[in-house]
DNA sequence: AATGAATGAGTCTTCATTCAT
DNA sequence: TATGAATGAAGACTCATTCAT
């Protein structure tokens, strides 16, 4: 029998290229600074990937997935509801701030290279099934009124991923706890209840 | 080098490229597609500006300053506060979704061209002081603890530009007048006061 | 080292890439190509072949050996020297013309990847020792001359096979028919015999 | 003003490619070879032609047609029908067989990258113009039937370029005068007249 | 000043062949 | 023996910028 097909290597290309590409930019990186930084020669980046753009797209699908299938887990899981929105806020964000590489490219090239609309609506729906199984509080007076849920979900979500993002490399004076806690703040008083 | 007779010749060459730049992306565009849409010649597109770069940088630059200056007008103008606050909600920030074209660029390629840090400084310096200047409603529940003004602020401004963004290529359900409407409504709301 | 054990492996990779190559050229097909289309592994191909160059080499002195062969068996045979003829050009060469695969190849690539002129070199002498056999006809006012009998056959024979390849593909109304008619017809006045 | 396009360079590119070509064929030249032969830098040959494709089409394109254009102002001649055939058989046709590499590349490489089949069209039509013309001997035993005309053209011009392609390079003991007189001696017999 | 041909480093990608398994 | 991942030289082509005219 051949070599088989090494998990480990195509591991490798995907986290070099995602690194360089959030650095430097997708047509700032070149094939030649893959190999470079990878040390595999140029065939084996054609072996485990068709080219160049399918190494971004790889990127951007296989770290979206792991994110959404984090918050859908969430979602379907036990606990009470209130206790998802905690988890989602306290949890599910922060580990996705984390990942600048990830939100840099998710920002400026994945919607060149993939169907954002699906993975918006996706997201939207989740979080909002979320947040409708919370009882309302009585006294909460700042609900966000139906028809804007799905915008006030958008505009915050990609807000926030935009100002993680320029938050890591311009010195801004916010930092990713300001946003963990900015958005614990909005979404308790939205929603009326405490986080 | 980029001596500038023409003023004409120097703005057509801004808008072209500023509409190719949005379409296409800055490295998706070619000097050459510059040139054929202009319809000027090569050496032309060198009179006026120093390289592809300084393009980009100037189409950033003159675009903020236009938004930058509409916005401090109001901020230094007689009217009340509040009266600000709805001239920047429904005039000014109307007026910049309205250009697309400057948005996907400011959103996409401006971080790597231009100093965001300074914008961002200066927008939120400003929207803070016609803030500031609004007396609280005693009833307002939701006001932004101070600490957050500028992470909400700043959070807030690049949502509803990312997502202006997105929604004018992909097909989300959201509208400009949604994220107007958002706007006002969570403004309305984290302030105090009837817009 | 291309060890041929299974015939079978064999002929299907030569038959595969055979038609692959008149059809798109040696160079425009790739090792993978054929890897695709007889569904063997790389590896095989070269248990059976050199190279590629070795492919196309098998293919043109196999696809010539029988062509020749039969034409040799006729000249060897005892009928009489008017039948050998009219045995060539009513089943030997219509055989030929039939297989245009091997014609393309024999035209495009085999003069780069075999000795051409030692094929050419045994067409040209079988074929005269065949026509020297037949007893001129006192009347045949046409006869080739002898110095000439080289030239026409190989002109005629390159001609025939050449407009074959070019009327399988591009639309020149002409059909193996018409080639086969108008040899006959050249034959026989040449010779000045009745085919 | 800038420096204008250079016929000359053009030329060189040409002249130089379709040597290239004809030796080692269209793929087994590589623009590199091309740039080495001529001296020029690459963007240059990339600034007189779209492709590598757009050159070997170039070379076809106006090979032929000079010397369809010198067969046509034969055809159109004021010279006697017989005169004309001597002088295409004499001249025109010698003239072709001399540029042995444009036969060579003609008969490889033309057939995918021109339109052959409105090339043959061409040339059998106005061949048969001039044939047609010429009055039929009463003594000729061996006129081409009608029906016969146009693959006989083709067979024969076909044969003769690639006998002259094939003579070129391999021993083949047939030099072009013998081709020249080979077609002078058929074309008498089947025409029926003297030439 | 205006022009556009000239330039060549650099881009992505291919593919015949090998050889570890 | 059978396999198919590994390899890297070589391929065609691009394009921002310059500078001769």
């Amino acid at each position: 029998m051949a070599r088989s097909r090494d998990e480990t290597k195509r591991n490798q290309i995907l986290l070099t290229s995602k690194s360089l590409f959030a650095d430097k930019g997708f047509f700032n990186t070149s094939i030649a600074d893959i190999v470079r930084e990878t040390g595999f020669p140029v065939g084996t980046i054609y072996t485990y990937f068709q080219n160049k753009e399918d190494i971004i797209q790889k990127i951007v699908e296989e770290g979206w997935e792991e994110f959404y299938a984090n918050l859908k887990s969430i979602r379907d899981s036990n606990i009470p509801p209130v206790e998802k929105l905690r988890t989602v806020i306290e949890e599910i964000i922060p580990e996705l701030l984390q990942d600048v590489d990830l939100i840099n490219i998710l920002l400026t090239e994945a919607i060149q290279y993939t169907i954002i609309e699906d993975k918006i609506e996706k997201l939207t729906d989740t979080i909002d099934s979320i947040l409708q199984a919370i009882p309302q509080s009585k006294s909460a007076l700042t609900n966000i009124p139906r028809g804007f849920m799905k915008t006030s979900i958008v505009v915050f979500f990609l807000g926030i991923l935009q100002t993680a993002k320029i938050s890591k490399t311009k010195v801004m004076g916010i930092t990713n706890q300001d946003i963990i806690d900015f958005t614990k703040s909005v979404i308790s008083q939205s929603v009326g209840i405490k986080l």
